[in-house]
RNA sequence: GGGGUCGUGGUGUAGCUGGUCUAACACGCUGGCCUGUCACGCCGGAGACCACGGGUUCAAAUCCCGUCGAUCCCGCCA
């Protein structure tokens, strides 16, 4: 066979499926020892042995192989190039016990598709890299191309595809709610305006009160979504924009309802990455976190008794709890639950926003929630109000008009479900997950105070 | 918004109790050698007026001040 895209697109338009059929990919040698084969990629490792041999490793979408270069025809035709030279090869796929894997290909002939002659910023090709955050973002676009960095973003993707098809599984329906807002609402997390046609309108913090319209559709909703967050935080654990996993049902009892549908779907997640991203959890070393059947839970008012008891700082009375009393929280269910979650329960009334539901027995708490992730935030969530007359309480205690939120209260004039749901946030979990010291580094092109490129 | 720390070739660091610094090491780049390397190895080379501006001093990468940049903590949140 002599493929190359140059016979193809010359003969009759090119269509990918051809083009997938006939190249076979670094993972496919095995299938193929013996034949001579079509492969594409990037020269992830070029060595240069003496005169008469060269080692060129390929990089393409299924992961790493060898290319064994001794015609000196073959070595002059990658003469000068160098890594992350982009080629197209035609060779033999032989075993070979020396090769990593245990095959490579051998007397190629290269097809040069984009070459590189000037140096990286920084090495991609070496098991860590040695590059400081702020420089490595600033050359994310070819950073990013390290299989330790791309493996982050595997698992992220994997860890959205559990969510989605947790939740499918549960009659959840996928929603798009708008990005744009004409009504700066909702907490007191601050919005980022914009020019709208000569009119004011912000960029969603959340998709809250559209998911919770859309529950007065759809029973149950979810959504994957970026949101945007003006406040300014300078932490190893805040982005101004983040990708916000969102959920909400109908028909739930309260708020434990939604706690155990979040419980399914941790497991949902974690299942799914064992499954189908064994190869990136070991490339990163990851740890998989304890997720007994339920995670441990503690109410709000109890977690600040015990707070004070174990590390003797009186933190009762306070409206929240602070980082530090997250991870003793995370130690606690970890050393008494070997759980690498936990619920804390009932934050009080006056931290949370507008339209949560307050606990019917104690209704100066919430029946609300948060789930920490080895000693982190990562979920909130809880019950929130279903009834007209609730809400018109509720904004006029926290000094909010009717009018602001019209659209969003005739549905409950209308008729909704005691409802409530959650919102986990991805780079968290990605950061938890893996170990990474900075949330920045779950983000392909992280957006902070002071980066917006790229 | 408040506070701390840092800024040395393309990258990551050492030097920083002032003077042998004409700035060292590793990766990368580069010339040479090696036909089984895979974080290859060996010999050579290029590349930094030490973030910028001012000051102290006989002498500043080193001490002081300012500016800019980066980074971390707190607040706030996911």
């Amino acid at each position: 066979m002599r493929a190359g895209p140059g016979r193809l697109s010359r003969e009759r338009p090119l269509s990918y499926m051809e083009v997938d059929m006939e190249r076979v990919l670094s993972s496919e040698l095995s299938s193929h020892a013996g034949e001579r084969i079509m492969m594409a990629g990037w020269m992830h490792r070029i060595r240069r042995l003496g005169s008469g041999m060269v080692f060129v490793h390929l990089r393409d979408r299924g992961g790493i192989c060898q290319i064994v270069v001794e015609a000196p025809e073959a070595i002059a035709s990658i003469d000068g190039l160098l890594v992350e030279s982009v080629i197209q090869i035609e060779g033999t796929v032989v075993a070979e016990p020396q090769a990593v894997g245990g095959y490579e290909v051998h007397d190629p002939v290269f097809t040069i598709l984009s070459p590189v002659v000037e140096a990286l910023p920084f090495p991609i090709n070496k098991p860590v890299i040695n590059a400081h955050l702020d420089t490595f973002l600033d050359h994310a676009m070819v950073g990013l191309r390290a299989p330790s960095k791309q493996a982050i973003f595997k698992l992220s993707a994997g860890v959205q595809h559990g969510f989605r098809s947790t939740l499918d599984a549960k009659g959840f329906t996928e929603i798009a709610t708008p990005k744009l807002t004409g009504s700066a609402t909702e907490s007191g997390a601050t919005v980022f305006p914009v020019e709208y046609f000569g009119k004011k309108a912000y960029l969603a913090q959340s998709p809250q009160q559209y998911k919770q319209m859309m529950v007065g559709v759809f029973e149950r909703v979810y959504e994957v979504a970026p949101v945007f967050r003006a406040e300014p935080h300078q932490t190893v654990r805040h982005l101004n924009e983040y990708v916000s996993m969102d959920a909400e049902m109908g028909f739930i009892n309260d708020h434990t309802t939604v706690m155990t549908v979040l419980t399914d779907v941790i497991h949902g997640i974690l299942e799914y990455l064992s499954e189908h991203h064994a190869k990136e959890l070991e490339l990163l070393h990851v740890e998989m976190p304890l997720a007994p059947a339920t995670f441990p839970h503690i109410y709000f008012p109890d977690a600040q008794q015990w707070i004070f008891e174990h590390h003797g700082e009186d933190c009762r009375g306070e409206p929240d709890l602070a980082p530090q009393h997250e991870k003793w929280l995370g130690e606690w269910a970890k050393e008494t639950y070997q759980s690498d979650f936990v619920f804390v329960t009932g934050y009080p009334m006056v931290k949370r926003p507008f339209y949560t539901a307050p606990n019917p027995d104690d209704p100066k708490y919430s029946n609300s929630f948060d789930l920490l992730f080895r000693g982190t935030e990562l979920v909130t969530g809880g019950q929130r109000l279903n009834k007209f007359d609730d809400y018109a309480r509720a904004l006029e205690s926290h000094g909010m008009t009717q009018e602001a939120v019209a659209g969003y209260l005739e549905a409950f004039r209308f008729g909704m479900p005691p409802h409530g749901g959650f919102a986990i946030g991805l780079e968290r979990f990605i950061m938890q997950l893996t170990g990474l010291t900075n949330l920045r580094e779950a983000a392909l092109f992280p957006r902070d105070m002071e980066r917006l490129q790229p």
